[in-house]
DNA sequence: AAATAAATTTAGACAAATCTAAAACATAAT
DNA sequence: ATTATGTTTTAGATTTGTCTAAATTTATTT
């Protein structure tokens, strides 16, 4: 694999994270994405092109290629790697090593990121519960469903948050909500569609739709 | 502290190191520590001149300012951080952390670089026996010296190997002696000075002044 | 289908870091 | 002290990634 700039690197993990959501991926969405210009945006494009990355055709859209895909993955794999490293060995909160993590992503050791793979434990999913891409590139996607649709009087386990802004993440920091956290819906109020919920099998708080809607659990049956 | 591009990082930390093995340093020098243009330099001196990381005037010669130093010094403390880990952590060897490490340094956050300090119990040297300064940018500075002339007693790491014929490493080997190594002299026999040596703070074995005089060691103090 | 709006691309410019070739300066040698 | 040598700097160009403003293409409305 060869090296690409940070910035190409960005742009590959940009177009490859709007491509899962959305599916078709727009110039003003990589622009809004990477905080930049829609001119810049085309700018890159071609360059992308030109590298084989990317799939593109002036004025009717893009997508990226076999190769351009490899490339985003093994920068997601570095991301969720570096997080788990952050968390779990430096003990950073799972809230403050984004930022981070979008620094470290871009060193370019191969064999630095299989070491660090191997001293880690292999983990499955960083912090935030997404999953950890394997040095081929694969990885098993995880079932979720929101708190919204877990039955109540039913027990979860915590392995996915969808909004992951720091307002969000302070807001489960603060009702003591993290990856893994067990978790039973109590009652869902009609009105407004908030929940309560009783987190760790002890505190019984209230969360928002919004919020219930962007924490994802898994749970037997 | 700023934040400084990686090329104006690279810049302060070479020519930091020139001064100190020199004195004086100049542009001919920096140029070619950095595999890069006499040009190139100059035009780089003047961007660290604007902005108080050097004090120069065209055809003077220059020197870093107090900041510049110490932007400097922050430096070095993440490269030999982050060699120490790749080493101790990641098992890597000696000597292929160093290019890695030259990736890793310019990772900004303050924070981290604390953190994996704190998480490694505080090394006061990397592998190859340089001290490591501490989070205001002091540190101890060390003397290298051959293993002659390093006091019964006193103990050392190895930093430097004079003769590096395969028969003189076949024999360090065998003796188990390699960079980084911790040597402390037990005896001198004033016969043939041949020295009676604790390696790695176990064994005690003996080698020949050629040997001797061949092994350099940094020590404190 | 024509007009309007929105998205996308081009054209031309800029900052950072580098380069080559030529000019300016300093040093050493006679 | 003048010349020869070597070092350092300037001048002008290049590359990468970005920008603004204008032009072009596509989409939406009426």
């Amino acid at each position: 694999m060869q090296k690409y700039s940070s910035s190409k690197e960005n742009y590959l993990k940009a177009i490859f994270h709007l491509q899962k959501s959305d599916g078709v991926v727009t110039t003003n969405d990589v622009a809004n994405e990477l905080q930049t210009r829609p001119a810049s945006v085309t700018d890159m494009l071609k360059k992308l092109k030109a590298q084989k990355l990317l799939i593109y055709e002036r004025y009717k859209g893009f997508k990226l290629s076999q190769e351009g895909r490899k490339v985003a993955l093994q920068i997601i794999r570095k991301h969720r790697l570096w997080e788990y490293f952050l968390v779990e060995k430096l003990e950073f909160g799972w809230d403050e090593v984004h930022e981070i993590a979008e620094e470290l992503e871009h060193i370019s050791s191969k064999k630095l990121i299989d070491k660090l793979d191997e001293f880690l434990g292999f983990p499955k999913t960083d912090p935030h519960g997404d999953p950890i891409p394997d040095s081929q590139g694969k990885f098993t996607l995880v079932k979720q469903v929101d708190l919204l649709h877990l039955p109540v009087g039913k027990s979860g386990d915590v392995s996915g948050i969808g909004d992951q802004s720091p307002e969000m993440l302070e807001l489960l920091k603060h009702k003591q909500i993290s990856l893994g956290t067990r978790i039973e819906v109590k009652k869902v109020f009609a009105f407004d569609n908030s929940l309560e919920i009783k987190v760790r099998n002890q505190n019984v708080v209230t969360v928002s739709e919004h919020v219930a809607k962007n924490v994802f659990v898994k749970y037997d049956e």
